[in-house]
DNA sequence: CACGATTGCTCAATCGATTGAGCGCTCAAA
DNA sequence: TTTGAGCGCTCAATCGATTGAGCAATCGTG
């Protein structure tokens, strides 16, 4: 059974084609409730559903638009962030095209000559993580870039809000009294424009809180990973214990995992003996932690919304042309605490307990 | 600058749009090579891409599949089913429409209305865990479940083999001398499917091994998690030694982390003491552990990719109606070896040793 | 009652491609 | 020279909707 078409409905209330779109579309001022009526019925009787094809032809909008990524599958941020742009992308009748890229240039090129034939509405153009990319060559005017920013600007853009949430993360340790607080980063050649952001954030609160930075309490570890998180922590523990940190800021959560492995293996309780913040609210890793981790949420959902909703014209972009930065919200768990009373000053050491 | 047309480069070629249209779709049998190489011309040099709207409401074909999901977001699983998905979708010159339906029955409803008034060439309907579902009213023929079977059938179907991946994970065990292997299952009300095929596949080879089935080593935990595992992993700690399991087979990597955890607290090493293999093959969980856990790996991208082939019509499902099962591949780390040396036999049990 | 305005609906062009039928030409065979 | 076949290309219909223009009937007004 061939799917009705609008000459079906027509014919089955007896109008034309014309009167059965009108009432279909809701421009029924002209139209009497009698007529409306029976066209309804007939649509419903026949089962009809718009082609949006032909319409797509006639009105040159096809209610459709283009997500085009490098990489969906390798974080586990990218369903987050799919499903912010599909959730917006449904609310306003629309359809995600979704196109991965694998890096690949000219898959990319492909790709962007296949969403344009397609007459997509609208195009997001998408990160996996926060990054600077060089708009490629062809992207359609309007085109919203998702957890990264065009090099050259002239795109609206969203990228979480790294650096106020590096503020955030190290608020929290400054507030519940460190003073002494680390941060484990990535090694340069590796490290991320979030990286940089958050450290940023770092400083700004330290400077807030009259405490003088240590460069000594800017760690690196080579990976990503807890590993490289169990690295860096290593270097920190074996500091003199007058330098030695009370709580640490980790990159992302994955580090802040090889931070707790490491510690567990001094000894130290969290967070009776060592306080700890991560980044990205990894649900896999910041909740199965003993204690489950206090951490900085990456707010991929939102930006999928946000992107989407620019995409299709319901929300402006700042109008500085910068890109908007999406806040990341604290996810407050059982990681952070008051910094041990009896500060851990062995040799001679003024006690940093105050009066 | 508008997009160029079709009638477009026929002007620039001097030639008709039908002459184009064939050139363009490679049906030059009879259109001589000098006029088919002024048109090749005149479609780069005006930038010509076809729309594939108004070629989608001619030939009826879109060069479209879409693909419905409950849930995008939820596992990190899901990522690599739309990656694998994706792949083969571009292989074929096709685009992928996705929806989430988010679990609701109405939006479910809308997006096959919408789908099918997208005139996709393919449907695709999936499940972000396997399990049995219930197609929804409205399917279009030959839709493909993925990662699901339709209870009443009539639908080509691929879920993942886990009763051979059950299989392979306790033969894992055996291979390595363990005759007490335990299973760390969920509980009832919560179990899926994949569990009750995995503990088939174990019994299976147990029986093969000649090893009778020790009911007391299937221990549940209340949920999927960490958490879940240890509870289960304590049980099976508990018990007299000469009873007590020297391998454990878990129902996934999450709660076979959870069974590390339970180990380690009881001062047992592993693989010396105690070997696990997981379900699974959780990067963020499986890779993370110390020593990294064997475990069984889900083939999602793959059953992403036989869906879409399938929906294509470019690889056939299997005759006999019944779901595909795709292999489950072993992958080897290092939380598995021979049972310890001196069987725990303290209370004089007989030595497990074999002359 | 005549005339213009309003109401309720239809006509036909249009979006941009594809495609079966067909046209005019050349060339070979009869 | 006529006929037929083959070649190279074009004509025009078509896909299924939307929409500005327009037509016939009715209504209100002077």
């Amino acid at each position: 059974m061939a799917r009705a078409r609008i000459s079906d409905v027509a014919a089955a209330a007896g109008v034309s084609t014309s009167t059965v779109s009108l009432v279909m579309n809701g421009r029924v001022a002209r139209i009497s409730p009698a007529t409306q009526d029976r066209v309804r019925e007939a649509a419903a009787s026949v089962g009809y559903t718009p082609n949006s094809v032909a319409r797509g032809l006639r009105t040159q909008r096809t209610r459709t638009i283009g997500l085009i990524s490098d990489q969906i599958a390798t974080t586990p941020f990218a369903g987050r962030m799919l499903a912010g742009a599909q959730d917006a992308a449904r609310e306003h009748g629309h359809l995600l095209i979704l196109v991965d890229t694998v890096g690949d240039p000219d898959v990319e090129a492909e790709a962007l000559r296949a969403l344009a034939g397609q007459q997509v509405d609208g195009m997001i153009y998408a990160a996996m993580w926060h990054r600077v990319v060089q708009a490629p060559a062809g992207l359609p005017d309007g085109t919203v870039f998702l957890d990264c920013r065009p090099a050259a600007g002239g795109f609206p853009a969203v990228v979480p809000d790294d650096r106020a949430g590096g503020r955030d993360a190290v608020r929290l340790l400054v507030e519940a009294g460190h003073r002494r607080i680390a941060y484990v980063d990535l090694d340069e050649p590796e490290r991320p424009v979030a990286s940089g952001l958050r450290h940023e954030g770092y400083l700004e609160v330290l400077a807030e809180a009259g405490i003088e930075p240590d460069p000594a309490l800017h760690v690196c570890g080579a990976e990503s990973s807890a590993a490289g998180g169990r690295a860096a922590a290593a270097q920190l523990f074996d500091m003199p214990a007058d330098r030695r940190p009370t709580a640490i800021f980790c990159f992302n959560d994955r580090m802040a995992a090889g931070v707790y492995v490491a510690a567990h293996r001094r000894g130290l309780d969290i967070p009776r003996d060592l306080s700890i913040v991560g980044y990205d609210d990894q649900q896999l890793v910041a909740g199965e932690l003993d204690p489950p981790l206090t951490t900085i949420a990456l707010p991929h959902y939102e930006m999928g919304r946000w992107a989407t909703e620019v995409a299709l014209g319901v929300r402006e972009p700042p109008d500085d042309g910068q890109p908007y930065l999406m806040p990341c919200p604290i996810v407050r768990r059982d990681s952070v605490g008051p910094p041990p009373a009896a500060a851990p000053t062995p040799a001679g050491g003024e006690p940093l307990t105050t009066p």
